[in-house]
DNA sequence: ATAAAGCCTGTACCTTACTACAGAGTCAAG
DNA sequence: CTTGACTCTGTAGTAAGGTACAGGCTTTAT
């Protein structure tokens, strides 16, 4: 399979070219070889990666955090990038987890939502998003107090 | 319990008084009664849905679409309606399985990713994120293709 | 060989979701 | 009964994540 214009790769990735620049320039996606016109000339992989990118977002990850999941590959042969890879990845894995258990909830919710609305018996009032909205048990997220800049 | 002044409740919710103000102006928590100085007096319930919208955009919905979510408990008792909200929780459903499955995926690889760390049996080099690049086989996802306008 | 379509860099603009004042009134603890 | 913490409205600014030209080369299809 030869290479990849940008334009073919961001079509594969179902983005826009200067979704695939901006990328490139936030460091998400590697500098891509160029021709001598000065073409970008993707490889296959790219368009994975940009695909990966995407999906990460959806399930709401930074772009921020993305690139250092992203980064987790690169020479994790060194012993002490390794430690903080793990780490890293550790972290990654509890973030991944408290949002499927929240996904989970949801859909609990929403499945008895339309369930109610299918059988619509009697009394009407279908005050299901109360409950939704009633079960949050997580005792303290906190949110990044944020000093204000002098 | 008495009712609770925007600080209070933003507190309680884990977020500022300015961001409490702004849901209310975009629909996101109705308007609470006010006392005759004009301060607004929040029944409990509210730091519920604070909480709420702050989960649901962690794991990547829109105000939007919370905003929609959250709609659906109103009023499902008209018959027209209620139809609507259905369809409405049906796609919701589906774009959280979809989050979810993303979810698992990452969660297994990640969980890979920390045991080959841990182990560091000879060979080192670690390539897992390139698997987890690799395996986006969900054919044709097509992002909206925006009209431009004239 | 020529014209449409695609790519280049660079800058400007847009939307979403807040966040930060300013200037003025209100509440509650000592 | 004052004073410091809170609240009000309104407007403006910020950060993230794109998106859209402009002006100019390059490819490719006819």
């Amino acid at each position: 399979m030869p290479p990849l214009t940008i334009g073919k790769a961001a079509k594969l990735a179902g983005v826009g070219v200067e979704t695939v620049r901006f990328y490139e320039r936030e460091g998400l996606v590697p500098e891509p070889p160029r021709r001598q016109s000065g073409y970008r000339q993707y490889p296959a992989e790219t368009v994975q990666r940009i695909r990966f990118i995407r999906r990460a977002k959806d399930i709401g990850f930074t772009l921020k955090e993305i690139r250092e999941m992203l980064g987790l590959r690169v020479d994790a042969s060194a012993a002490a990038t390794c430690d903080a890879a793990r780490k890293l990845a550790e972290e990654k894995i509890a973030d991944v987890r408290g949002k499927i258990s929240t996904l989970r909830r949801m859909e609990t919710v929403l499945a008895r939502l339309v369930d109610c609305c299918k059988k619509r018996s009697a009394s009407s009032e279908c005050p299901i998003l109360e409950t939704l909205i009633k079960e949050g048990s997580d005792g303290n997220k906190r949110i990044k107090p944020k000093q204000k800049k002098k």
